[in-house]
RNA sequence: UGGCCCGUAGCUCAGUGGGAGAGCACUACCUUGACACGGUAGGGGUCCGCGGUUCAAUCCCGCGCGGGCCAACCA
């Protein structure tokens, strides 16, 4: 098979992936071979109408490698993917759509109340099915081995059921409850939102400071101790048009201003209603007067205290947005509309003391951006406190371990401080609640099945809420709902606990809390042992990406101009990072060359194996037949040491890589692949192999045959990250298997050639060679060190010279004998010619003095460069040896140090400065063989 | 206010209790039979600051400074 040119990855990143999907490459079994592992990891479901962006691809990009990675090791591995319904911004998109379409009775935009519910739903699943494939495809181009014939999505039947029974379960525990509790707001969608759904944001507003006539219980005035006077309680506040609903003002208990005026009452300005004065250590002292209105039915806190305190909760603003009838005057005006009123009438009335500019938090809608207001509304909620502690106590024992570790903290934090769970929504498109309404009796009943009758009274007339749950309230049991819970299924049994739960941090109270609470409560255990958190990825300034700033970098664009292996090799390699990923098109870019590096090292083997011209000996070459890497091993101690050498360092690669995806440390694995690879693999084994090659004969086999495996081990580590480039690769190996894995083997699926069937590298003691290691790098540094003259020297390739060398023993000697022809051909050097120690070889020469091998290397400069270069070089050299040995000799000089220091470290340091020592007397002889 | 993360070459980031690294960018030379998405050589850093522990600190500890995130009861 030939190859194209360069790395081109749109001519078969397609073709490729139907080829896994149509041999059932990704998918799982619920009946593993006996002995064989299971590992499974349920995708974070995307919206289902959503778009690929970069957070999806770290997150599958991540996932994937695991999966690829344990598949390949044997395991029977599940990746179950599918998609989230998304409630809000589904149904807002087709709302927003059918607006576009037409109009309603009352000549506006249509909306949903126009469809009715049953033709609005069906709108919203046409929508869905039509946008199913978009997302679906495009984590197919990524590469996912997902697991499809087990795709679900969280409002078929089998989730719904499952939606179902853990809603009448927990109510039936006591668990879910209905009520009039304080909630977030929003009158745009005309829905509760959950705490989380509320992003609380810098706003500038005004601090208005009110005044409260304070009066006894007889409605006399109260006379402030400090003035003589009256007492006017000055209160500020950022939400003057609460104070319709106030029903207390709180001091702090120990506040001395404040303290005439425990037990008695405040007239509330403009209504006149007569308010206790409480106190409690709530009240901040500094803030302010220090003294605080109380509106328990519009703000968290103030229902708290009023809770505590028993005070009456007044609901003044409607869910209309507009001031309920309790308002008085007021009532009818929008919120907004209300504010400058009272403001305006308590300016005219004398009651507002000052006004002060000042910014503070308000809560936005997460979806629409506006205002969310704190009301009083009949909800259902999740009591969640109950739930909590088991879950808390999973992660503190480490059965559930976070990775980050720090994640655990606040997780902790979190969990320890959780409020009840509003899980009603006011909207049409997700799981309606299965709650019915007697007219008559005024039951509640909660089932399984749909309800005709009232449970209590049997009356007929029974009407079911409207609601629907919290997106999320189907989400938290994605774990056990997709593998087919309630139903006690092979399914559930071969995969769950699940092994991994891979999210971005910004999930873990929406999600991943809440699966741990539902798995630990239904199922009887975890839902997952290991919570990795992947980073956030933000735009080359460390910013958000979001499409108003416009600094958006699309994955799908990246794919289609890179390929899909080079991203996911950037995104993996970004992953040990905090929690953010500066993206930088470059690094993409980068690993695109790195892509196209194995492909031409892939050519250049293929070149090689197929030779069969000119060169005795070089025919097409034919695997061992007992196999490459056995064949390897049983020869392996006589192989010339460049391919004891690789074969050596494939072994620390493989160990690296392993360890990184075993300990969710994937960028070292990552940068382990690419310096294998490119620096040692195609910089020095492949060059070091052309001699051979182009030799022919045995030498060139025994090199084509080690270069074969390991190009082979390469592909096959790299896989979980780049599988499109290395499949492809591999796949026009003539030597490949098609199917290694004992499971595969055993698993009754025909063989077909794919990198998903090979087993992942091992390292094999047997291919470990320090000593060739050692003499290797010896080797390098020679070379390194001829280049580094003809580089200082701008010496261009084509100029030749002589290489004198006077070995200064007999290692040395049968070093220079052995390598002769490397150290020709990969320094560039005509000829190596012997000389004896001190003999000049010219009036002006280069001199290169080496420690190990000992040995003087000596170059002739007539005619070959200008000696004031050449001297210039030899100084560099001289300063740099000097710097290094001032440096080991003072740390020698120190006695604490030679007290102290471990005896090996002294050692080492002594023959560290002996080394330098003999460099620099050497440098020093070469520069004066300049005429210095 | 509390918690967490980050501060290393111009940029994006690795890294280690014992002489500072990569990629990109930059300079010079090179179309050498895999690869110019390439090769070779090179320049460039008080590893944020100040203390402490240690024979030895960029790394461990403390205190600052700067940037970011999260949770929040300052109306």
């Amino acid at each position: 098979m030939s190859l194209e040119k360069s790395y081109e990855p749109k001519g078969f990143e397609q073709k490729r992936y139907e080829f896994w999907i149509k041999n059932g490459c990704f998918e799982s079994s619920d009946n593993p071979v006996p002995g064989q592992k299971s590992y499974s990891i349920v995708i974070p479901p995307p919206n289902v109408t959503g778009v690929l962006h970069m957070g999806h691809a770290v997150m599958l990009t991540l996932e994937d490698i695991l999966i690829r990675w344990r598949r390949m090791h044997g395991d029977n591995t599940l990746w179950l993917p599918g998609t989230d319904h998304a409630g809000i911004a589904t149904q807002t998109q087709v709302e927003k759509q059918i607006a576009k379409e037409g109009k309603g009775p009352t000549g506006k935009p249509l909306t949903r109340h126009d469809l009715g519910r049953e033709k609005f739903l069906e709108r919203t699943w046409k929508w869905k099915e039509d946008h199913h494939g978009g997302i679906t495809g495009q984590m197919k181009r990524l590469g996912c081995a997902l697991d499809w014939p087990r795709e679900r999505f969280t409002l078929d039947d089998g989730l719904s059921k499952a939606v179902r029974e853990v809603f009448v379960k927990l109510y039936d525990e006591g668990l879910i409850y209905r009520g009039d509790r304080i909630i977030n707001w929003c009158v745009r969608s005309q829905s509760a939102l959950s705490d989380l759904e509320v992003i609380p944001t810098e706003r500038k507003g005004n601090l208005w400071h009110l005044r409260y006539a304070i009066v006894n219980n007889r409605g006399e005035a109260v006379i402030d101790p400090a003035t003589g006077k009256p007492t006017m309680l000055v209160i500020a506040t950022t939400r003057p048009e609460t104070l319709l609903g106030d029903t207390a003002v709180a001091v702090h208990p120990e506040d001395d201003r404040y303290k005439h005026i425990h037990g008695q009452f405040a007239i509330l300005p403009l209504v006149g209603r007569k308010l206790p004065v409480i106190t409690d250590e709530y009240v901040d002292r500094e803030f302010g007067t220090g003294a605080l209105k109380v509106t328990p039915a519009h703000d968290f806190n103030d229902y708290d205290l009023g809770q505590k305190h028993k005070l009456e909760t007044l609901s003044v603003m409607g869910l209309d947005g507009k001031i309920t009838a309790s308002g008085g005057i007021y009532a009818g005006l929008k919120f907004t509309e209300a504010r400058e009123k009272i403001v305006a009438d308590l300016d005219a009335a004398g009651l507002l003391a000052k006004v002060e500019p000042h910014s503070h938090k308000v809560g936005l809608s997460e979806r629409y951006g506006e205002v969310v207001e704190p009301v009083i509304s009949k909800q259902w909620f999740v009591k969640i406190a109950p739930l909590a502690k088991p879950a808390i106590d999973a992660v503190r024992s480490g059965q559930i371990e976070f990775a980050p570790k720090n994640w655990e903290k606040t997780y902790f934090e979190w969990m320890e401080n959780i409020r009840d769970w509003c899980i009603s929504r006011q909207l049409w498109w997700g799981h309606q609640i299965p709650a019915w309404y007697c007219d008559d009796c005024g039951e509640t009943t909660v089932a399984r099945e749909d309800v005709k009758a009232c449970s209590k009274c049997k009356s007929l007339s029974v009407k079911r809420d409207e609601d629907v749950l919290d997106t999320w309230f189907s989400s938290a049991l994605w774990p056990f709902s997709t593998l087919g819970w309630p139903d006690k299924t092979k399914a559930l049994e071969t995969f769950y606990p699940t092994a991994v739960l891979e999210t971005g941090f910004d999930i873990i109270f929406f999600w991943v809390a809440r699966m741990i609470m539902m798995g630990i409560h239904f199922v009887g255990d975890v839902p997952f042992k290991k919570v990795y958190m992947h980073p956030m990825v933000r735009d080359e300034k460390g910013e958000k990406m979001s499409k108003s700033k416009g600094n958006v970098i699309d994955p799908l664009v990246l794919i289609e101009e890179h390929g899909a292996d080079p991203l996911r090799f950037t995104l993996a390699s970004m992953s040990g990072q905090g929690r953010d990923i500066k993206l930088s098109v470059d690094r993409v870019e980068g690993y695109r060359a790195f892509a196209n590096k194995l492909w031409n090292a892939t050519k250049f083997l293929h070149l090689q194996l197929e030779k069969s011209d000119e060169i005795p000996n070089s025919g097409p070459l034919a695997e061992p037949v007992e196999g490459a890497e056995a064949w390897l091993k049983k020869n392996f101690k006589t192989l010339a040491p460049a391919n004891r050498w690789i074969l050596s360092r494939l072994q620390s690669t493989i160990q690296t890589v392993e360890k990184g995806f075993a300990n969710w440390e994937i960028n070292d694995s990552t940068n382990a692949i690419y310096e294998f690879a490119w620096l040692e693999f195609c910089d020095w084994s492949i060059e070091f192999a052309k001699l051979p090659f182009r030799r022919g004969g045995k030498e060139r086999e025994e090199s084509l045959i080690t270069l074969h495996y390991v190009l082979e081990s390469t592909f096959k580590l790299v896989h979980p990250i780049m599988p499109f480039v290395s499949e492809e690769l591999w796949d026009s190996l003539p030597w490949k298997k098609p199917a290694n894995t004992p499971v595969r083997a055993r698993d009754g699926k025909p063989p077909v050639a794919t990198l998903s069937f090979q087993a992942f590298p091992v390292t094999d003691p047997a291919f470990r060679d320090e000593a060739a290691e050692l003499e290797m790098g010896r080797l390098k540094a020679v070379i390194e060190a001829i280049r580094n003259f003809r580089g200082e020297n701008n010496l261009s390739p084509k100029k030749d010279f002589v290489l004198h060398v006077a070995t200064k023993d007999a290692g040395a000697k049968a070093f220079f004998a052995a390598y002769a022809n490397d150290i020709i051909q990969l320094a560039r050097v005509t000829k190596i010619e012997a000389n004896t120690v001190g003999n000049s070889v010219s009036k002006f020469e280069a001199m290169i003095p080496l420690a190990n091998p000992a040995a003087e290397l000596r170059i002739s400069l007539d005619g070959l460069v200008d000696v004031e270069e050449e001297r210039k070089r030899v100084r560099k050299e001289i300063e740099k040896t000097k710097v290094d040995l001032a440096h080991v000799e003072g740390k020698l000089s120190k006695e604490s140090f030679v007290a102290k220091a471990p005896k090996e470290l002294i050692d080492k340091t002594r023959a560290e400065a002996e080394a330098f020592k003999t460099k620099l007397a050497g440098f020093e002889v070469a520069l004066k063989k300049l005429g210095v």
